[in-house]
DNA sequence: CGTGCGTTTGATAACGCTGTCATTCCAAGC
DNA sequence: GCTTGGAATGACAGCGTTATCAAACGCACG
C-alpha cells in the first residue's frame, strides 16, 4: 500500500506494540507470542513496511552486504557465473551483493590499494575473493587488518581462517590426460596457465602424473606457458605445432587458450581434431561456441560460489566456527574436438561425440 | 593508521573544531576557511578516518549506491563489459555498485518482481536498466512509484525522464549490410534478434534500408528469427544455409547466434567465408574468438554504460535538469568471417583482414 | 567607533533502527 | 493464595552522521 514511507514506530503503533517488539518480529528473534507476532506481520504487510538499510547498519554495525572482489579476468564467463552463484546465495540470504571490481589495468593503483578504497568505502560485512586476489598477500593483509571475514573461490593456498572452495584441479587434468593417452595420444603438449592461479599449479601436476603412470616422460618441448587468456593459448599453441615433432594433442589449462589453439590450428591449417586434437578445462561458455566444440572438464563456478558464499553467511551468523574448505568435482566433458591420432586411426569426423 | 575505527567526533576534537565543521570538510562544502580545511585534512588523514556510510544513509536519506539491474543475458561478454563501464564510473564519483540480476529463469518470480523486492531491500539512490529490462512496464511502474531515478543501457523507447544511452544500430547494421552488398553479395539472409531488445528491430531496419537502398526487394525466405543467443543463431543458419537456393551471407544481429551460424556453416561443410560470409552486431569477446574471426560493428558498451551512469549520478546531484540521451556509433570491423561471394571472385583466404 | 552584512563556525536535534536492561506477564510448584 | 523463574515486552540510550538554525566573526562603511 503506502511504499516506502512507513518506519518502525508506524508499525509499533499499527500493532499496539513497542518499536521493540516490531524489530524482534522483523528479525525473527525468538520468545514473541505467536499472536503478537502475527499481528505485527500484518501491520507491517498493510503499511508496505521494509526496515531502512541504514538505520538498521548503524545500529547494529553490521551493513547486510558482502562485497565480491575480483580483477579483470582474461577469461569471459568465468566471472559472471560466479555472479550469479554468489547472488543466489545473497539474496536468499537477506544479504545484498556489492561489486568490487580490482583494475589492474588502470594506472597505478595495485588490486590491494582497490581493496582497501573499496572495503572501507563500503564497510561490507564480509568479502568473496576470487583468483588470484585470494593469494594476494597485500590484499589478504587489508581485509585481517579490517577484521572482515573472507571467502576464497579458487585459492592456492588457505590461510585457515576464511571459508574456501575450489575445483579438484589435479584429478581433473588427469582425467583429461589419461582420456587422451586412453586414445592412443602419445606426444600431448600442455599450455600452462597463469601462474599466480592456484588452480594452475594443480592442473599442471594432474598433467604430469597422468603421463607418468604411463610411464611416458615429461618432454619440455611440449610445454608452454600461457596466461589464461585466448591469445596467449594461441601463441603458444603456434610454436607448439611448428614444431618439427608437433603433438598430436595439446590440453590448454582453460578453455579460454584451449579456443585459441583452435584458432592456431585452423591458421595453420591443420584440421582438429583429425590432424590434432586440442582440450581446455573449465566448460565455460567459449567451450561449447569453437569449431568443433571442446573437450574440457567442467568446473561448476556456480555451484561452487554459491556454496562457498553461504559458508561465508554461515561464518558470519557464528553457526559455524570452523571455516569450511570444499571441493568440486569436475567431469570430464567430451566433445569433438578431441579423438584418436592419426596415426592409429583414419581421420573422421565424429558428429555428436 | 588506525584503522576503520575514528570518527567524525575523533576527527573534531584532534582538529579543534566541531564534529559540522568535519561533515563540512568531508563532503566539500563551500565555506570553509582553507586553513580549518587543511587542519582538518590533517587530522582526517592522521586518524585513518573514513565516514560511516550508514550514518551517512540515515542522516542524509540518500545511499550513495547506485543498482545495476540485468537480466540473465544470452550474450556473454556484453553485460560484463557494462558492468565495468558502470562502476568505473561509480568509483570515481563516490558511488557504490549493487548487483541485483533478475532472474527470469527461477520459478515463478518474474523481472519485475525481483527489481521491486531489490529495491525495497536496498534503497539504492538510482538504478541502471539494461535492455530488455528497460522497456519492462511492470520494471519502470514499480521504479516510478518508488520515485526512484533510472538510467537506461539500450532502450527501445524512451519514458521522457529516465538519461539513456544507445548504439547507432540502424546505422551500423546499414553500414553492415551495405558492406556485404558493396562485395557482390545480393542474397544476403538476416538472423532476427530477440524482439524483447529495442535494438533488435532497429538492426532488422538498417538491414531493409541497406537492402533497399541498393534496389533488392526483401526476400523472407531470407529472414529467421532469434534470441540473441548461440543456439538460436546456429538453428536459423543451418535452415538458412540447408534452403535450396541459400544465401551468400549471413548476417546476424549480434556476435553470439553470427557464431552459431559459423559452427552450423562447419558443420555443414561449408567454409566460411568462401562459401558463406557470416557477419554479426556488438564486437563481442566472441567476436575474436570464432574461426575465421567475425566481421561485425563494434557496440562501445564500456563507455556507454560508463556515460550514462556518469549521467545517472548527474541527474542526482542536481546538476543536469533535463535527462540526457545518447546515441553511440557502431564502427564497422573488418574480419574474415566476410568475403566476396564465391560466383563473383575465386575464393581465397585472406590473412588479416 | 558603531553598524550592517556576508562568511565561517558550532550546538543540537533529528535520522530509524538495535542493544541493554528493567519490567510485566504467566504458569508451575509449594 | 503466594512465590518463583523464565518468557514476553517495553523504555530508553545510543549508533555516527547530516540538517537546521543561531551565534560569532570579520570586514567595509558611515
Amino acid at each position: 500500500m503506502a511504499s516506502g514511507k512507513a518506519t518502525i514506530t508506524d508499525v509499533a503503533a499499527r500493532a499496539g506494540v513497542s518499536i521493540k517488539t516490531v524489530s524482534r518480529v522483523m528479525n525473527r528473534e525468538p520468545n514473541v507470542r505467536a499472536g503478537t507476532r502475527e499481528r505485527v506481520r500484518e501491520a507491517a504487510t498493510a503499511l508496505g513496511y521494509e526496515p531502512n538499510p541504514a538505520a538498521r547498519g548503524l545500529a547494529s554495525r553490521r551493513t547486510f552486504s558482502l562485497g565480491l572482489l575480483y580483477e579483470n579476468p582474461h577469461e569471459f564467463g568465468y566471472t559472471q557465473r560466479a555472479f550469479e552463484g554468489v547472488f543466489a546465495n545473497c539474496a536468499s540470504a537477506g544479504y545484498t551483493l556489492l561489486l568490487l571490481p580490482c583494475g589492474t589495468d588502470g594506472g597505478g593503483a595495485s588490486a590491494a590499494d582497490s581493496a582497501l578504497h573499496l572495503v572501507t568505502h563500503t564497510r561490507v560485512d564480509g568479502v568473496i575473493l576470487t583468483a588470484p586476489l585470494c593469494d594476494d598477500e597485500r590484499v589478504l593483509k587489508v581485509l585481517r587488518e579490517r577484521d572482515t571475514p573472507t571467502a576464497h573461490i579458487a585459492p592456492g593456498k588457505t590461510d585457515g581462517l576464511s571459508c574456501t572452495v575450489r575445483a579438484g584441479d589435479r584429478a581433473a587434468a588427469r582425467a583429461v590426460t589419461d582420456h587422451l593417452l586412453a586414445l592412443g595420444h602419445r606426444r600431448i603438449a600442455f599450455v600452462k596457465g597463469d601462474p599466480r592461479h592456484g588452480a594452475s599449479a594443480e592442473r599442471f601436476a594432474g598433467y604430469r602424473e597422468g603421463l607418468q603412470a604411463n610411464e611416458i616422460a615429461l618432454d619440455a618441448t611440449l610445454l608452454a606457458e600461457g596466461l589464461f587468456d585466448f591469445d596467449s593459448g594461441r601463441r603458444a599453441a603456434l610454436a607448439l605445432l611448428n614444431l618439427p615433432n608437433r603433438p598430436t594433442a595439446i590440453f590448454a589449462a582453460n578453455d579460454d587458450m584451449a579456443a585459441g589453439a583452435i584458432a592456431a590450428a585452423h591458421a595453420l591449417g591443420l584440421a582438429v581434431p583429425t590432424a590434432v586434437s586440442v582440450a581446455g578445462f573449465d566448460d565455460s561458455p567459449i567451450a561449447a561456441r569453437t569449431w568443433p566444440p571442446l573437450c574440457t572438464a567442467r568446473q561448476p563456478v556456480f555451484e561452487m560460489a554459491a556454496a562457498v558464499t553461504g559458508d561465508l553467511i554461515a561464518q558470519l551468523r557464528g553457526e559455524i566456527d570452523e571455516p569450511r574448505h570444499r571441493v568440486f568435482d569436475c567431469p570430464l566433458v567430451l566433445r569433438d574436438s578431441v579423438a584418436a591420432p592419426a596415426t592409429s586411426l583414419p581421420a573422421c569426423q565424429p558428429q555428436g561425440a
